[in-house]
DNA sequence: TAGTATTTTGAGACATACTCTAATTAAACC
DNA sequence: GGTTTAATTAGAGTATGTCTCAAAATACTA
């Protein structure tokens, strides 16, 4: 039975995985294949929301010896690296996502109040406001996370 | 016995509590003797980022009958009616805070990763970012949240 | 390649923040 | 004051997420 879960030889995903796969190495991790199963699920999910349950689901389909302990794990650990994004919509379940590999991984999130869209904005238009924080409350700010909440371009289109 | 537990006859919280009963009133909701008692609470403790389980251990010692599920009704309650603020950190534990009646309820939250502390920050510089998202995305912004992680002044002092 | 040390995993028990239920109580409105 | 409606209490229940520990996989060394 092959490692790599995925047959069509897609170069792309190939290419994605030996970059996550250093990462991890430099940080003292494996790539496992439980590891790498859940990163490829994300990789074929990208700009979707996924919650730890969802994930495990997806991995099941993969390799169904794969247990949810260790999905949440890997998650968390991924997201600790910063490969992967969590988000926090205040509904009592954690989700992560997986950035294109040429975008940096911090965006922020547009979240819409009707449909529940989440919609994912790569922007730097906070380094400014970082700065300017830094400047008038001596906070040396290194990370940030902004959500917006509102109705999306189809919603609003809907109501008229 | 009194219905109010402030019994130093402080004018502005009575000021305070009675522009939350308005509030409360037009959305349909009662103020109840319970009701009172958090809202006195948060406002003895303005700038402090309170758990329910924290808000109810101070709520008891006023009212050692109020229940753990009144105040976490209480809380959401008064979020939803946006008469508090809710803040989400990311550790498992939902915080509440009051802000002062003067300023907006809506602020950013800057958080020291070493020492924990949380300031809250008014601030309406993301008004313009508001606004750009709105043209660039179609998508109308109806509300933020914002926080900003990195080390507080004092912090900064103490390592030099 | 065999042996050893270190990580990682899987299953399920566990922890904990929060919510629901149903009977009781309190508040609002004539 | 009596009626209606909303709110509260206590504790059982739910759900997300974590911990434990034996077993398995991986990396390291000879």
């Amino acid at each position: 039975m092959s490692q790599n879960t995925n047959e069509l030889g897609d170069e792309l995903m190939i290419k994605f995985v030996d970059l996550y796969e250093k990462t991890l190495k430099e940080n003292g991790y494996k790539l496992t294949n439980q590891r790498r199963v859940v990163l490829e699920t994300l990789y074929n999910r990208v700009g979707e929301h996924l919650t730890a349950e969802e994930v495990h689901q997806l991995v099941k389909m993969v390799n169904s010896e794969i247990g949810l302990a260790t999905v949440y794990r890997t998650l968390q650990l991924l997201s600790e690296l910063g490969l992967i994004d969590k988000l926090n919509l205040d509904d009592g379940v954690v989700r992560y996502e997986i950035g294109e590999m040429e975008t940096k991984h911090r965006h922020h999130h547009l979240i819409c109040e009707e449909c529940g869209t989440i919609m994912g904005v790569d922007d730097d238009m906070l380094d400014a406001l970082e700065e300017a924080f830094s400047k008038k409350y001596g906070f040396k700010v290194t990370d940030h996370v902004v959500k917006f909440y509102g109705v999306c371009k189809s919603c609003l289109q809907k109501q008229g």
